[in-house]
DNA sequence: TGAGGTGATGCAAGCGCTTACATCCTTCCA
DNA sequence: TGGAAGGATGTAAGCGCTTGCATCACCTCA
């Protein structure tokens, strides 16, 4: 029955230890039903072995992995890999463990990643945004898998959710620049296809826009993908078509920073000459300087909420409930009034 | 047979499509044995359940998984993020599944995690850095688990590696820096324990310094946590002990970005008053102002060649190879000769 | 028309584990 | 000292899948 195989298996143990495999299984799972000797046998047994057992038939046998999924757009971004270090911190705690995988906002692929995470036997899913393949929301629905939606608060989606609302934190940044005089405004989005968080931000400064009385073309967009040297591009097209542009509201940080480099490059006075807004609130929105002016994220205390609120909906079925959560404007040194007020 | 579960088997699918489980079986993993028209209903059958193979049952009957695993430090160091996006996007064109865990720097941490990706089926495994508990090692030799160690570039290690040599690297910015004419010196390294990058660098240091023909104490080393506010910290510090250095070598970018801002906040002139060296060359560093000068580190290389590296273990029992890139200084803005020259 | 070949499908034996239930051995009390 | 009670351990039936081998249907060619 002993093979020569490398990895050892329950068999192999219990074979050293003169006891059933059942006796080893219990000394693993559940060590007060088995006597203090008998243990010790084992356990000697399962260290000269370098014995692990296998997560597969563990599961497949106990109907139980104590495992999470999480789907991320990706892991480059620094909010993701915050929230998710909370996240997991909180995991651990309870005894669960995670596995990531990422989308690269990708509807298909967040779909095949799902499918890979419920079949390596997630009991729950943590998903970013509520924008979705919809087989993907039926799949779910038809396993009745628990799942959070984090990033994005929205009291009316398919799933719960933990996040914060970012039209309406947009449109607090938008109204504050606004305020200050500004009326030639650029924007730099992330790409607002198969993101909701982004078109929020978006439809947050239009609501602010129309707050003022202005028309929404009073805002020039552009769209481009996350990092600093697509900020930096997109500032100088947005100048290059529009000279009088006194502020530039990005929608996060790492664009933020961006745009602030390439103004640095144009000898830009900044705020004097443009303001330019972040968001998240990233380490480095405090590195650049000036500093950023940027909506601080609530990105921990999302990652254990979302936690939290998986692990009650597996062990007592508990009814979820949405928390919003409130992000902070960080007014710092990238945003001021205009040199010269609008006309 | 057919039963209430929320979970299709492949049972539930061969029956809804009238045949039997092996044809299933086959119409997944290699259509082409299966004629036409029995993988059509195979395959409705499929989507009208949501059916999803279980993993681990699956991993059980084939005994493969072509999955991978890879423990980092922390997911929320910007390099390993990088390095694991592309080594999981070389594995994907490989067919390969990536599995992610992190150890926060421990190593009994990571020996749990090594633990965790071989019960869950790692075929092979990403690890960072040579530094681990000699019980990992043992643990992984018996099992005959192919194995390689990245981020650091050692001949004679146990495990192949792919990286640079952290010491070489650190001892070319030390050299500029006292070529320079700096001798008032500081160092701010990364916690040094568990982490033989952190340790090489400063050791790389040390190296210049005997180069130059001056004693190891004339560089005053802080160790810190990895942060902006920790480097800031750390910078003010070192000031403290001692008004007259001019130059602050860091042991990555972000301790970089942090004393750069501090030294902002006491209105020193960088690199006029003060030079500030990093490592990394994250985006980060492009985005501070001025821009720092650093050495920038082939994360991306570093993953595909991994990824290969790992994968020709698996599949051929190919004989590894330890592989040694290149880094590259990256003079900006933050080296400059001190003001005064050395006494 | 029938033997032989070919390709599609089914059968059933595991893969490594957990756990309900059966069994055995102590222990303790009458 | 006998027997009930209770605790420790063993037995064996799956969990959901893959795959070697058996079977079967159909086609080809003489």
């Amino acid at each position: 029955m002993t093979s020569d195989r490398s990895t050892p298996r329950l068999q192999d143990v219990a074979q050293r230890a003169g006891v059933s495999t059942a006796t080893v299984s219990r000394c693993l799972n559940a060590p007060e039903k088995v006597v203090e000797k008998t243990r010790e046998k084992v356990m000697r047994a399962v260290r000269d072995l370098g014995y692990s057992p296998n997560f597969g038939a563990r599961a497949m046998a106990a109907k139980r992995t104590f495992t999470i999924g999480a789907v991320i757009p990706t892991m480059e971004n620094a909010i993701f890999a915050r929230g998710l270090q909370a996240f997991q911190e909180e995991l651990r705690q309870h005894g669960y463990h995670l596995l990531v995988a990422s989308s690269s906002y990708n509807t298909d692929l967040e779909q095949e990643q799902v499918h890979a995470l419920v079949a390596r036997g997630a009991e729950g899913l943590l998903l970013i945004g509520h924008d979705r393949a919809q087989r993907t929301e039926t799949f779910l629905r038809q396993r009745g898998l628990p799942v959070i939606v984090a990033w994005s608060y929205e009291a009316q989606s398919v799933f719960p959710s933990v996040g914060f609302d970012n039209r309406a934190a947009m449109r607090t940044i938008a109204e504050r620049v606004l305020q200050l005089g500004h009326r030639d405004i650029g924007v730099i989005s992330a790409p607002t296809s198969d993101n909701d968080r982004a078109r929020a931000r978006v439809a947050g400064i239009r609501d602010a826009l129309g707050c003022f009385g202005l028309p929404e073309s009073s805002a020039q967009v552009i769209e481009t993908s996350y990092g600093i040297e697509t900020g930096s591009t997109a500032l100088r097209a947005l100048l290059a078509a529009d000279k009088r542009l006194t502020a530039v509201i990005c929608g996060n940080d790492v664009l933020a920073a961006g745009a602030l480099r390439a103004a640095r490059q144009l000898a830009l006075d900044v705020p004097g000459d443009l303001s330019i807004t972040g968001f998240d609130d990233l380490e480095l929105a405090s590195a650049t300087s000036p500093e950023l002016t940027t909506m601080r994220v609530p990105h921990k205390t999302m990652g254990q909420t979302a936690a939290r609120m998986l692990i009650g909906m597996i062990e007592d079925a508990s009814p979820p409930r949405s928390v919003r959560l409130e992000p902070r404007l960080m007014m710092r040194e990238t945003l001021g009034a205009p040199r010269r007020a609008a006309p």
